[in-house]
DNA sequence: TGCCTCCATCTTCCATACAAGATTGAAGGC
DNA sequence: GCCTTCAATCTTGTATGGAAGATGGAGGCA
């Protein structure tokens, strides 16, 4: 299971603290806190209720992760989505995947057809009737299961990770069109895997991501102050 | 360079906290702190002469890269090494390095094969004179540099953090022997890389990690203290 | 008008005190 | 002798007060 190896989301109990982290970070996801914003220890503690302590614990926990940036006696801002750093993540997750649709195509494990066709038909029901959440979530449980018949889940779970910077420009697009496009890459994904079609699998993995690439230019053209400025130095002589 | 994107290692700038996190981290890697010693916020304050907010603040910091495992209102200890988490970490680190040398081999930059022997000819030089820190340091740099010349530093920051997980166990296997067998290696993924050689590149990368495989038999079968118990179930009802 | 200086006010960082759960071992009853 | 119970003493979690640095604007000066 996830067992092991920082789960890097929680690696620590039901604390206030940890329920700051999950709040914290799902108001960064969908962009009620933007990028750029800056918040302060006290406005935390006084909006939740509790003590400028766990807030600050939350913050530490959050700037590991990468959604926000603490700069020492200064301030605390919301982390500007990097174009870099997006690509990054794309080829940390392709390489990942990659090696999974390999390793599951070369397995022939039995009930990986029928696992993965049915999460398949509940994507399409979903779509159906525009719930556009459990889509989502079903996409996620789609590429996890693949984790999990490769025997890697824990490295699903890193990705998984690294995706929250993908899933804020994905947040930007909601492209509901491309729900109809996702599934039939997925079925083509399976039809490789399921005959045991190693080089079709990763030929077909990649295709599917490649998608986000574009979704990043036009993203960037459209909200470009969510975004870092593309220079090659850090710009200001912050801490990165 | 470095730039943006959970560091992982200091998302924060020069402080107590900081210096504790890195104190600590050598303490780990180099097993003066075993797996499964536990440790207390008042220990290392006291050890340090500071108070408990920064040991605690180090703590959590820790307990997020996988070396701790805070076990709330009781006790906080050094993480045992999971045999399943170090071959997940190995599947992750082969999968981003394949993709890397692929993608090296299929740029043709001029600079890639002078950089690269400069390295190697340094890894040499070490092991002649038997320093087996500094040739530690260069196998480093020479990933390291795989990286850069694919454009994906950040990536690498991601392999190296896992990485650590090898490290420990690493420590336990002080091969001086394999030092030759690791350059020997090492210049067959230059070859391949400098002649474009795609296919080859990711053989012979494949082939460089796979050592790692037998080591941890072995290093488990002499230090089984060392290592969680291999159950299916977590062993103990703990927060992961 | 334009520039420099200083101070009120913000921020994060550290120290300290207290609260509450978990453990351990000793004392008491059987 | 063995089991149960409970309390002293660990641990981490939270709250609060103060310190040091950074910021920005007001006010003085050329």
């Amino acid at each position: 299971m996830g067992e092991v190896l920082q789960p890097v989301e929680e690696a620590v109990s039901d604390t206030i603290a940890s329920r700051v982290v999950a709040a914290l970070r799902e108001e960064i996801v969908t962009l009620k806190l933007k990028p750029g914003d800056a918040i302060s220890e006290s406005d935390i503690a006084a909006r939740y209720g509790i003590s400028r302590q766990p807030a600050r614990e939350a913050f530490i926990r959050l700037a590991q992760q990468g959604l926000l940036l603490i700069r020492p006696k200064r301030a605390t801002v919301v982390k500007k989505i990097s174009a870099d750093g997006v690509r990054q993540s794309r080829f940390i997750r392709e390489s990942i995947e990659v090696e999974i649709v390999r390793r599951v195509a070369g397995a022939h494990l039995p009930e990986t057809k029928e696992a993965l066709k049915a999460i398949i038909a509940d994507q399409e029901a979903a779509s159906e009737i525009e719930d556009v959440h459990g889509f989502h979530e079903l996409d996620e449980l789609f590429h996890r299961t693949l984790a999990r018949l490769a025997g890697v889940e824990y490295a699903w779970q890193l990705v998984d990770d690294h995706k929250i910077q993908l899933d804020r420009v994905r947040y930007l697009t909601l492209g509901v069109a491309s729900q109809k496009r996702a599934i039939t890459e997925h079925k083509a994904i399976v039809a490789a895997v399921a005959a045991g079609d190693a080089a079709g699998a990763e030929a077909a993995m990649r295709a599917h991501l490649a998608r986000a690439e574009v979704l990043l230019g036009q993203t960037i053209a459209e909200h470009p102050d969510y975004f870092e400025a593309e220079e090659d130095e850090p710009a200001e002589g912050e801490t990165v």
